[in-house]
DNA sequence: TCTGGTTAGTAAATTGTATGAACTAATGGG
DNA sequence: CCCATTAGTTCATACAATTTACTAACCAGA
């Protein structure tokens, strides 16, 4: 399961710097403040090598000095921390409902973004409408004068392991597009890298990536919208995503939970979107496609047969995570996507659910947290920025 | 999902230097017969550095060489082999059933092995039971005269990510044991590495690394036997077992293919190991737990309540490979296991589930390979001593 | 206010790695 | 027999991290 961010096989000099020069980077971002001989002490390099490092970094707009550390005796340490003033990564997400990019800096701030609420078309159409609006993020005054890394696109199907190319979207109805190449030809985007990104494994970068708080050793991102995707991350200072051969990894969704259940539209029965996904809701509760789930759930209220459906849909929800966690054993499990704005009626049956039916196997071990995203809008779309710095980052 | 065969995050010139001659190593290992040229080609290092690395390889029994090359024009190169004559590797698998022992040459052949149907009682009985049969093993003349690398244990339960400690083995009864020690305090064993593994992980590993044929990127194991567990396996040079928060990466058993199923021994109902598994077969066919399950089923011949039997587990089992599939997406499914001595009428309907129920998004992708592994009685103990292989190129 | 202890960070000399250019070695074709 | 071609080695060079020694900055206590 190839993937851009491990360190390469073999190496010379210039690799070598160049992966302390990630790792100490990566050391930062995830124990922001540390001093120079912090990093020393956490890296193994010695303090002389990082000392020459943190220059260059600071000279190259990645890290800023803060304040002097305060622990008595000795020479106070100077804080280091990312630099969240002069660089910035653009990320867009091409998802079935509509468009969203944000443009963010080193720390994974939202400096900018935009949220257009049009379906695609066509897979051409859609690159020149994107391609306008990134025109219009990128003359947003609050990302002005800053250097930008590069672009990362999220979208709604599985890319290909070996090429940046979306090999299916099912929502869309395309097939093998080589999206960026559309997009690049409606417009000199910016600079520097660009990426395609599955539109989970996007999210979970970027949940990872920028995770607030102490980093979890790996997370599984679970996408629950129109339908339920999954992304896998882990790795301390270079994350990895398995993507698998065919870049299918996470297609959970399809794994099946009631063999001989209800007509998938993967051709399958039984599967886990026939019961719990945006359309497997639609269909039970007859809203119609064009319709806003959310709203038209809030609008019927209390009705026993919305309570009856969104408590079913939980139960699947929840059995799908134990199930997802009997197989990949994450630290964190994050579930997020538009079926979130649903609410408590949703995923309240479906932790229930994930934390009635722990065997003795889970029990015994520590519980594994999980952290509901309620609003997802921009996950996907920072997370594919977070891609581009974590590329920038080791190439540099 | 921490691993010890990732390169280090951040490295000084020796870790340069051994990752680079690990490097080397691994692409002679996974391409057998490379001159110096073909390898300075493949891995991107010059002539030279390959040259001097290999020189020290050789020396050092890792390498020898081989005939000359035979393409027209210019100097032949020489072949490069593993070194199949100076090292061994130690592996031992304690079985539910029994005790297995293996010593392997760096090609993964077995040169020595020892099998012993003694169920194993307690941890400490058991470790000296095995510290005698160690002794036995490297008595062996097949490796008489060979430098011995470590050794591998594989013991049929989680073991802790942070640390070698058996957390689980649900049939033995065992909660929490540091076996390894155990196991130094009976015998003064070899020197060198000391590793304890999942029988499953082991397993995995070992087919991996060992591949006869293209090595592919990533691999599943599913282990069938008493239990249901599962190893994965990828990477190029540094093959990776994701091991998950706690160890349990792979307890698909305890997935839940029909919920509110039967009660399985984990506390949930409706797993994977109540409708495929030994004890399963057991319980439906009624076979007392101490005798042999394949012994009684051909005993018991076409009976139709046999052939039922074996047809729906064999169901459970093609249905399991699918949801691993939409998972983990790997390169290959391999499946081994006591259970494959049951022969066709398991395994069949197994894979004709498997080909019968893959869906449009797997159908568009190429096929993915299944291999089954008919007699797997020293697999995992052979996938140990390739984990001990894999580490001691890493570090020499 | 000064002095000694302590930790942070920098500078210079040293070590050891891969590199590149130039070499020798070995083969086949004309 | 010579030459083109490819394999492998030798040796001077570049360069990254280290080691050692230094300066910088702060605190506590006299």
């Amino acid at each position: 399961m190839p993937n851009s961010f491990t360190p390469q096989a073999a190496g010379d000099l210039n690799y070598l710097k160049s992966l302390n020069r990630s790792t100490i980077l990566s050391t930062v971002r995830r124990n922001p403040g540390l001093s120079r001989a912090d990093i020393a002490l956490q890296t193994g390099l010695t303090k002389a090598t990082v000392g020459g490092v943190v220059q260059i970094l600071l000279e190259q707009g990645w890290l800023r000095e803060g304040e002097l550390h305060a622990r008595g005796g000795g020479r106070p340490g100077r804080a280091l921390h990312l630099d969240d003033a002069h660089h910035c990564m653009l990320g867009a997400e091409v998802g079935v409902k509509g468009l969203r990019l944000v443009a963010c800096n080193l720390l994974g701030e939202i400096l900018a973004s935009l949220h257009r609420e049009e379906p695609p078309t066509t897979p051409e159409a859609t690159a020149r409408r994107l391609a306008e609006l990134l025109g219009e993020l990128r003359d947003d005054p609050a990302i002005a004068g800053r250097s930008c890394l590069g672009l990362g696109v999220a979208v709604p199907g599985p890319v290909s392991p070996q090429a940046p190319i979306l090999r299916l979207a099912p929502n869309l109805g395309w097939v093998d597009i080589d999206f960026l190449a559309l997009l690049r030809a409606e417009c000199r985007g910016p600079e520097g890298i660009w990426l395609l990104e599955n539109e989970a494994n996007a999210a979970a970068f970027g949940e990872f990536y920028f995770f607030d708080g102490a980093p979890p050793e790996s997370i599984a991102y679970i996408s629950a919208g129109s339908g339920i995707g999954c992304g896998v991350v882990s790795g301390d200072h270079f994350p990895v995503i398995p993507r698998g051969r065919q870049g299918l990894v996470g297609e959970i969704g399809h794994t099946v939970l009631q063999p001989g259940g209800a007509l998938c539209h993967c051709g399958n029965r039984g599967c886990a979107e026939t019961l719990v996904s945006g359309w497997a809701l639609r269909e039970a509760l007859k809203i119609d496609s064009r319709a806003s789930l959310s709203a038209s759930v809030s609008a019927r209220g209390d009705e026993a047969e919305v309570q009856a459906a969104l408590a079913r849909a939980g139960d699947a929800l929840g059995l799908l995570l134990l199930n997802l966690h009997h197989t990949l054993n994450p630290s964190m499990l994050i579930v997020g996507g538009s079926l979130m704005r649903l609410g408590a009626r949703l995923i309240g049956p479906a932790l229930s659910y994930f934390d009635a039916h722990q065997n003795d196997l889970l029990r015994q071990a520590q519980a594994v947290p999980v952290k509901v995203v309620e609003d997802s809008t921009f996950t996907a779309a920072r997370g594919a920025a977070a891609q581009v710095m974590a590329r920038a980052a080791v190439a540099l």
